[in-house]
DNA sequence: GGAGGGGCGGACAACGTTGTCAAGCAGGTG
DNA sequence: CACCTGCTTGACAACGTTGTCCGCCCCTCC
């Protein structure tokens, strides 16, 4: 900038002044100015005028993996919010570990991000208090943070997906309905199984619940299992995305009724099509995004809760009937 | 960190020491030191730090759209170099627009990044030249730039890929095999074209190929003309990933040899399962970020280009006779 | 006891930008 | 002609960090 200030004969300030767009430059010098700009290839130095002025236009998002389309929908749909603000993203993948998490979310501190969107790994966020002292704005989105922790949140309806799920396998007959799902310790999963029990009532059995990470290996067995009891389940409800296909895997074109929590790319072209409850993670993101935003241009009140609606997708698997395996 | 140097009765210098693990401070002043940060939950200013130094630990990756499966998995593996090398990731997605490919690369370079990782949609680079004199280090992926730039280039064996796919439906008795991909005026689609047509040889038919953006509707009404004509097609190639799911649903379920250029989740559960050429996306953004670091750390030689095998998965759809439909 | 040296701590400038404040200048008005 | 007003421009400090250089203190050795 000094040099382009010598090259136009004018002052620093005027040139920051062009650059700003501010008005009070006589339009002669300003556009002696962005010749002089062009000819040397000048770009403003981020890194100073965030040291000056104190924003960053800089929004950091953490997420589990990237290359999970649940979330790469997600995050295509905060950064479309994030550019529209003139912002940028700086995005990181957690793998569901705690320590990371943490990790990328004190070095987005470090670096001064006006907000972060983060989909935590862990339950504790104690960590976040110094930031949110120093006025960071943040959001949760798909979990909630530790009860302590008072910030906007996205969740989605996840004991009511799968309480819709459960009915409508209800509705079709079924009477023993096997769920196959996440640790309970991860939060999506552990609603999806409060709605799945609430929606059963009596019907509901333990020995038809299965919860652990999703290995091909894993899930085959508890399939093993579970089709090996006096009296078998008649109808899988599975608890995510990926969950949904191992077990389609691991069930190798047998015909069994089932339902997957989360919609997910050539469920319909599957025999049967697959019906799934789903959520819409571009609609969490934007959300997500737009409670951010919301905060960053002022918005003081108290913190806001927004439950997204999922819809059932009836595409043939969840409409066999009992007996059909 | 001023407030920390008095809380710890310390200069300013003593703390900027502590923090960076210089050596030469006595273990007990820099022992009062970390209290003091604990203490005031001191973060170091990442902006000023860069302002200072000038390496921003930063790395801009632009891509056509993180929720396309492809560019998610390239990615993540971007991502776990980066982090890998201590540094972070700023993207963003071009969605096909050159002029917003430019505009990401011009504010990324604008925040100083020290490296950046490219997935051209346009065809012209000029814009890149001051950068690339400025020093910053750059990596094209999947799409080489326009031919006055040099840079290091990883892309992958499309042409190679399409001969095979070509090759592997040859042999399996189809001699009129249709190529339905995107316009050819994308780098990946005119060498897959370019494949598929030096493959077949003399056995080319213009009349067979179909290039154009892959809407529902415009594949829809393609594979009626296909299929309408007095010497239709027996087999079909799919240009890319998406093509090859929206061909599938535009088929209804009817069975015709099928090979698709790119893997996709679910293609062997499908009946019968797609056979496809296979790229290797987390290999071709680990690829480019371990290039990029090696520019990074001081390699100034010759730049490189990589190119990525292909490999071809049989899974049922790609080994259907011809007469099948 | 004094000189020399090593270990440690501190003062200061600089990175490139922007906010504050003030100066210069022309034109209009009393 | 003096004064005021409004427009344009410029000088300077400050943001928070790090690199350079200097000085102090204590120890050791002569």
């Amino acid at each position: 900038m000094k040099d382009v200030a010598s090259a136009a004969g004018v002052a620093l300030k005027t040139v920051s002044r062009v650059v700003n767009g501010e008005p009070g430059v006589h339009p002669e010098t300003a556009e002696r100015v962005r010749a002089a700009i062009d000819l040397l290839g000048y770009s403003r130095n981020e890194s100073a005028r965030v040291l000056r002025s104190g924003r960053t236009a800089t929004i950091g998002l953490v997420i589990e993996d990237v290359a999970d389309p649940f979330y790469a929908g997600l995050s295509r749909a905060v950064e479309d919010v994030v550019i529209e603000h003139g912002c940028l993203l700086l995005s990181g993948s957690s793998g569901e570990e705690p320590g990371r998490e943490r990790e990328l979310v004190e070095t987005f501190c470090a670096r001064r991000v006006d907000g972060l969107i983060v989909v935590p790994a862990g339950d504790d966020h104690s960590y976040l208090r110094p930031e949110l002292e120093a006025g960071t704005a943040v959001v949760f989105a798909d979990r909630p943070p530790e009860p302590g922790i008072d910030v906007d949140t996205v969740l989605a309806d996840n004991a009511g997906g799968a309480r819709r799920a459960v009915r409508h396998l209800l509705e079709h007959g079924h009477r023993r309905i096997a769920f196959l799902g996440d640790d309970p310790a991860i939060f999506t999963a552990a609603e999806r199984l409060r709605g799945y029990r609430e929606e059963l009532g009596e019907l509901f059995d333990p020995r038809l619940v299965s919860m652990r990470s999703p290995s091909a290996v894993g899930v085959r067995a508890e399939l093993d299992r579970l089709f090996g009891l006096d009296d078998p389940p008649t109808a899988l409800f599975t608890g995510n995305g990926r969950y949904t296909v191992t077990t389609l895997r691991a069930l190798e074109r047998r015909r069994v009724a089932l339902v997957g929590f989360d919609d997910f790319e050539l469920a319909d072209l599957l025999d049967p099509g697959v019906s799934v409850v789903a959520q819409d993670p571009a609609r969490m993101g934007q959300v997500a995004a737009e409670l951010l935003f919301h905060r960053l241009t002022g918005d003081a009140g108290p913190s806001q809760h927004v439950e997204l609606p999922v819809q059932l997708i009836i595409r043939g698997s969840g409409e066999l009937p009992a007996g059909s395996i």
